[in-house]
DNA sequence: CATACCGTCCAAT
DNA sequence: ATTGGACGGTATG
C-alpha cells in the first residue's frame, strides 16, 4: 500500500490492467466473454494475466468481471475463487442479465461476446 | 535478477 | 475425465 497520505480513491494498478479493465467494461448486458477472448483482443498471448487483472478488479462492480468466463464456456472463477458461493453469485448475477448456464456451462453460445467487430465480409 | 502464483488454455492419456 | 505443461504478467525477496 503506498496511498498511505491520499486520497486512496486511486488504486495502483498498471497499464495492462487498465486495458482489461475497459474491455471488460466494454462487454454489453445479456452477455459474456471468456478469458482467452479477452486476451486476444489486448493482443495478449496470456489469457492467466487476465484473470489475475480481474481478481484485483479495483473498479468493481463498474468492471462487469463476472461477464467474463472460460473458454470452455464454463463459469470460471468470482472473487478470487474458482469455487464456492463466490460461484453461485456470479451465476445469478449473469442469469439476471438473461444469460442462462445449464450443467456449468453456458447454455446459449449465442451470449457469448466476441470482440468481433464484425468487419464485413463472412459474417454468416 | 530469480522464483512463485494465477478467476487459464491446450494437448496427451 | 484427469493430468501436466505452457505463457504472459504481477508480486515478493
Amino acid at each position: 500500500m503506498r496511498d498511505l497520505g491520499g486520497h486512496m480513491t486511486e488504486c495502483k494498478v498498471t497499464d495492462f490492467q487498465r486495458r482489461v479493465y475497459q474491455a471488460t467494461k466494454a462487454i454489453p448486458k445479456g452477455k459474456v466473454t471468456t478469458y482467452q477472448l479477452l486476451a486476444r483482443h489486448l493482443h495478449c498471448r496470456s489469457s492467466q494475466a487476465i484473470g489475475q487483472a480481474l481478481k484485483h478488479n479495483p473498479f468493481a462492480p463498474r468492471v462487469p468481471c463476472h461477464r467474463v468466463i472460460a473458454s470452455s464456456l464454463t463459469i470460471g472463477g468470482f472473487q478470487g475463487k474458482i469455487t464456492g458461493s463466490c460461484i453461485t453469485r456470479k451465476f445469478r448475477l449473469l442469469k439476471a442479465e438473461g444469460v442462462v448456464f445449464g450443467a456449468g456451462r453456458l447454455a446459449d453460445i449465442g451470449r457469448l461476446y466476441t470482440y468481433s467487430t464484425v468487419t464485413s465480409s463472412l459474417q454468416l
